[in-house]
DNA sequence: GTCTATAGACGGATAGAC
DNA sequence: GTCTATCCGTCTATAGAC
């Protein structure tokens, strides 16, 4: 007879220390999040780390993997009103970033990537692969210029406000962001250059 | 008579130290950046950083003192047609991030912010009395909201420029910046909101 | 002012028992 | 799959000789 259920640790501890270790480097960044402290708050043996994951960089590289896929966050934005896409832009992105998950991710990923190399590629890969490709969609003419402008008002809205939370931006609600930063991401879009 | 010259360390040591600690808080972030590491590019002693500044937080603290007046980067913003305020802002703020000591601050802000409450706080601090501040002279109303969005928008591109180096970014000249994003900052500066 | 020596803690990784 | 034990390296900080 088959044992019902899972079995001691199995891969729910797998997925346990994956949690952790996401919640850590995110909190205190590469070389704080040690393997003994994420072992230590997931309840598990240090040695497990090694054994699923091979080593801390291969810890990293999961935890790195995108929870959600940009091309859904984004899908609304295309279907807007095309004078609106820039709030609908605005609109979509705060909204993913206002949920835990995508948050710790982008925290996760800006900590880690202050010192560790291969991280900062991750991240300068997926907001090219999230934005540079969503927003080549959207214009006609000069897609690089135009995201590489968009990624600048974007990456500083959730630098300035997830990050180094400056008072006077973590006071402005999404409503107001997106009232005034979507016709910055509007002319960015389509405006000529 | 007076020995000439310097005895052998002297302040130089102690400036030599300062120097190797800034590039290598910058290059590295807080924790890789050891004392030991700085110690040897500097060609001092490891001991001497504890006996003149008393401790590695000590050594951080005053690497993070502003090497420039942000007064004096954004003076020629005050004196610019107020048709152009934005672009001149941009103007002025690209132009001190390009000279190596501006950047090489800027990035060791970061880099020692993302794994260091202290450092985020000095960077936050820093924003707010070089941003915050030369906008509320600027403007007539709403002063904190303005300057919450020019914080976005600034930071978000020395963000993607220099630290992640986005290459769509990297790819524009001082010149398409001011053209491109200085109606930006002008618009968030003088519209209504 | 400068250096040697070392304390004392913590890091990642591994070998091997169960 | 899980855990104990341990190797070996690195770190910050300090005491004290010169």
């Amino acid at each position: 007879m088959k044992p019902r259920g899972r079995r001691p640790g199995d891969e729910d501890t797998r997925a346990r220390i994956l949690n952790v270790a996401r919640e850590q480097f995110a909190h205190s960044g590469y070389e704080r999040a040690s393997m003994r402290s994420i072992a230590g708050q997931a309840q598990v043996d240090p040695a497990l780390i090694t054994h699923y994951f091979g080593s801390k960089v291969g810890l990293l590289t999961e935890a790195l993997r995108l929870p959600v896929d940009p091309a859904v966050v984004l899908e609304s934005v295309g279907h807007s009103e095309p004078d609106h896409m820039g709030e609908a832009l605005v609109r979509a992105m705060v909204g993913a970033w206002e949920t835990p998950v995508v948050r710790q991710h982008f925290l996760g990923m800006l900590r880690t990537a202050a010192s560790h190399e291969v991280a900062r590629e991750v991240m300068q890969q997926t907001l090219h692969d999230s934005v540079q490709v969503a927003v080549a969609r959207l214009v006609d003419d000069d897609a690089d210029r135009r995201s590489a402008l968009v990624m600048t008002q974007m990456a500083g809205l959730a630098f300035t406000r997830y990050f180094l939370q400056l008072p006077e931006v973590v006071a402005l609600t999404p409503e107001e962001l997106a009232a005034s930063i979507g016709p910055t991401i509007q002319r960015y879009l389509v405006d000529p250059l």
